[in-house]
DNA sequence: CGACGCTTTGACCCGTTTCAACAATGGTGG
DNA sequence: CCACCATTGTTGAAACGGGTCAAAGCGTCG
């Protein structure tokens, strides 16, 4: 029914902007390999690194993650018109470049924090995010050792997780008792970061960190 | 402590990816106004339309939604050298600025859907969904009226909203008892947009639809 | 027809919420 | 320097939304 296989990202794309002729016409006549996928067929995997851009033409996609657990949370639905995996975006300045990846990134801790409350029990919930502020900081130097400031609620952390925060109070108190955590008066130290990693079923992939960051 | 303001952007920029000497000091030179923002004051609100991107320098920042109902979700904490708000990034070429504002636009989707998982509960979560994809497809020219394909499982829909499929289930048929929808055989129709809308507490700014798509 | 996948239903259970009260803390003005 | 007040953290008891498990309908398609 459709005329090109196209149609529908043009057609997205005018309506969130105003295309001139000549930039439909470069849409329209970009390289392009049109690929069936079966239904609950994987497209890309986690840890790919794709070397194309995809489009939704016809049907429906979606992207999701798995828990270790099994559990499996979608982030969202993606129908024609859609490119879930706007990878390749060249002839930018290095600049821009940069930039550009940082809110991939930023989009991939969104994702990661769908799954957070969309599947992770309070427990692990709370304890995900304390390993995600953690990181975040020790990239850009605010942590000395395994020591950050920490200037939050446990009501504000309670908003970021979904909970009450009479249930966050009691899971933290719970992650002092095990151990994992110290944390009083704005500042919070780790004391056991592999627990706590295990406990938040933490994966930093998402983070995108270099090596060095990465590593722990 | 800090020795210039960007310090901290230019620290993770260069962690998640390399910068010449040219664009360390592009990024140096950056016109630049310092602003001391006091606690729990709002910096952006929702529906601004800031002319500035805005750097988080010292201190805690997070971005959050408010439901009707009252109840609060954060989307993200940042912490400094982040951007919270990277909006203006001139220079491109007018297509590439089509496919950034859709990967804003993405961006803006998962932080929905975080929302949505986070503090509706299970029967607005799923109406919620819903109003989103009948949008979205609408803009691609998929629908007839309020009729279109939903070739989706319960169980799958159980997976995006975080719910379990029995309850998902048991939503969707009050949703049809309450006549809000029908969905039969993979095609689902939308009997009654305002009562689902409201259900869902659906407000559907956040897919940036041009003013013709919004109308509803 | 039989098998398989999806939907529907029932019964029971448990994580989390809600409400309520109280303790600890820290900031402010007199 | 203390009295006061507003936040924040902590605790208990009761209620409930939603989960789990299990089995039964129901289409559909080879």
């Amino acid at each position: 029914v459709t005329v090109s296989p196209l149609h529908p990202l043009v057609q997205k794309l005018t309506s969130i902007a105003t295309l001139s002729n000549e930039e439909e016409e470069a849409i329209r006549t970009l390289p392009l390999t049109v690929k069936e996928i079966r239904a609950d067929q994987d497209v890309v995997r986690d840890g790919d690194r794709p070397t194309q851009s995809c489009v939704v033409v016809e049907g429906f996609l979606c992207r999701y993650k798995q828990l270790p657990d099994g559990t499996r949370q979608i982030h969202s639905v993606h129908v024609p018109g859609d490119m879930p995996d706007l990878q390749s975006l060249h002839e930018q300045p290095r600049l821009a470049d940069a930039l550009w990846r940082d809110t991939l990134v930023d989009a991939a801790i969104f994702r990661e924090w769908i799954v957070n409350v969309g599947a992770r029990e309070a427990y692990a919930r709370i304890a995900h995010l304390f390993c995600e502020i953690f990181l975040k900081l020790r990239v850009v130097g605010l942590t000395e050792g395994y020591t950050f400031q920490l200037p939050i609620t446990q009501a504000e952390l309670a908003d970021a997780t979904g909970l009450s925060t009479v249930h966050v109070n009691r899971s933290v108190m719970q992650m002092r008792a095990n151990g994992l955590i110290r944390w009083e008066k704005g500042q919070c130290t780790i004391e056991n970061w592999q627990g706590l990693k295990r406990d938040a079923m933490f994966d930093p992939t998402y983070l995108h960190l270099g090596a060095s960051a990465a590593a722990a």
